[in-house]
RNA sequence: GCCGCGGUAGUAUAGCCCGGCCAGUAUGCGGGCCUGUCGAGCCCGUGACCCGGGUUCAAAUCCCGGCCGCGGCGCCA
């Protein structure tokens, strides 16, 4: 798309736009000076693209501006597109006029060319320089094809986007700390998820989803914790635990297709692989683990939550990366969850995890208002808290379940990165408000 | 919050055990040479021991406290 600042956009332009004069804008990425020959290489959104200065066919006013040009300067260039085989892609530009728009000052706190690796701390403290290293980008990439995948695979199934408040009134769920806020003189909280509006919504809209932010303050201090995350969420009518289930490995199922035709050159910049996985994922019992536990040396009681060290073990019984793990005992889940009709000990719940990691977290909900009364008051939690919710369920409110997947937990096997902070843009942790 | 490891130029690191020489290297930055680079190359220069206290003739190095980071655990998704 042309605009007042250019004609053309670097990635784009190919051999067929040789001897075409064009107009481009874009950050100075490298520039290699061999005195009489001068290559810069210029960056914008859409790739990189080379800027060639021969000393004697160019205006010296093009010479002298590109000897003081430092990296990651944003600058104009309006020249020709050139064939040439000794060129990246085949093709550069020779430029007619070059115009400095802005200028970067010298050093960098970070090397945008990734000569120089930084660690995770000052890509995080320079975090905008370090976004546009081409790893970054490739990250970044990869996240829209996972959130584009998601969103047109339910869109196609029927649910309808939704947009729950994050502003809240109480919490929706107990265990998980709430950061308060004043809201017109008033105590309110940020949501720490859309669960109990998406229930509802699927009360009235059927089939719902929602891709947004939530927020918990706990005193988790690991590699797969944020303070604010982005959390997929549906929530469906008429369906049960193993429905919404089905959606969820197939979502995954089609996201990895997506990846490997439409990312692979990103994931070739991040030297990583795809899992191969293959479809359906097993499926086991809480207390098949347990057992598995057991025969491991691991002597973990019934109602006992299964923490990371049990889980890297059981992992390593486990042929596939991604598995789910099903039918949670009753009492370790939330209230909402609907018990087994055949076993109200066991609840009709699931995680889908990848070796230790639980990636996402779903149920079959109760639809009975009695049984959700005493649910609650069974988790000593104050049912007037919940009386707005609750209420609802007075007038039609059908058998729903439903999944919450932590975005940059699922990133993590898709791209090959060990930490949740390295794939989201601006990571809020208990130290980390800024940038 | 607990345990372990760490903090040296803008960035990434060596040196620390076994205290003592201009604190080494890469990259960056400044200057010079260089008309096909693509991690350009070569030469010259520049720039650092987290903070506070202690031990010692002498501390980057040993000890104590703090702050910060990374990993593991806990909590949690």
């Amino acid at each position: 798309m042309q605009t007042k600042y250019k004609s053309a956009r670097c990635g784009e332009i190919t051999v067929s736009d040789v001897g075409k004069e064009v107009v481009l804008a874009g950050w100075v990425h490298q520039v290699r000076d061999l005195g009489g020959k001068k290559f810069v290489i210029l960056r914008d959104g859409s790739g990189l693209i080379q800027v060639t200065i021969t000393k004697g066919s160019v205006p010296d006013e093009i010479v002298s501006i590109v000897e003081q040009l430092t990296p990651e300067s944003v600058i104009q260039v309006k020249g020709v597109v050139k064939g040439d085989p000794r060129a990246p892609r085949g093709i550069e530009i020779t430029p007619i006029e070059i115009r400095v728009l802005s200028r970067a000052k010298a050093p960098l706190p970070l090397d945008v060319s990734s000569k120089v690796k930084a660690d995770i701390d000052t890509r995080l403290r320079e975090r905008v320089l370090d976004l546009r290293r081409l790893e970054s980008r490739a990250l970044v990439r990869i996240m829209n094809s996972v959130v584009r995948t998601i969103r047109e695979e339910l869109l196609s199934r029927g649910f309808v986007e939704v947009f729950t408040p994050k502003i809240i009134a109480t919490a929706t769920e107990g265990g998980a700390n709430l950061f308060p806020i004043i809201y017109f003189g008033r105590e309110a909280f940020l949501a720490q998820s859309p669960q109990l509006y998406k229930e509802l919504l699927a009360a009235a809209l059927e089939r719902v989803f929602e891709i947004g932010p939530a927020w918990r303050a706990e005193e988790s201090d690991t590699p797969y914790h944020l303070a604010e995350f982005i959390s997929v969420d549906i929530e469906a009518a008429f369906m049960d635990y193993n429905d919404v289930m089905k959606i969820l490995e197939d979502i995954l199922q089609k996201i990895l297709k997506t990846l490997e035709k439409e990312n692979s050159e990103d994931l070739k910049i991040l030297n990583h692989t795809l899992p191969n996985v293959s479809f359906p994922l097993p499926r086991i019992t809480y207390t098949e683990a347990l057992d598995i536990l057991k025969r491991r040396g691991l002597d973990i009681k019934f109602g006992d939550d299964l923490g990371t060290p049990e889980l890297r073990l059981l992992s390593t019984e486990i042929e596939s990366h991604f598995y789910f793990i099903i039918d949670f005992p009753t009492k370790t889940r939330p209230f909402y969850t609907k018990p087994r009709d055949d076993d109200p000990e066991l609840s009709e719940s699931f995680d889908l995890v990848w070796q230790y990691l639980e990636l996402a977290s779903g149920s079959s909900r109760i639809h009975d208002k009695e049984m959700l009364i005493s649910s609650i008051k069974s988790r000593g939690l104050n049912v007037e808290n919940f009386n707005y919710f609750i209420k609802w369920f007075d007038y039609g409110m059908p058998p729903h379940a439903g999944w919450g997947l932590g975005l940059a937990r699922l990133l993590l096997p898709l791209t090959g990165r060990s930490s949740v902070k390295e794939v989201t843009l601006f990571p809020r942790d208990k130290k980390r408000l800024i940038p």
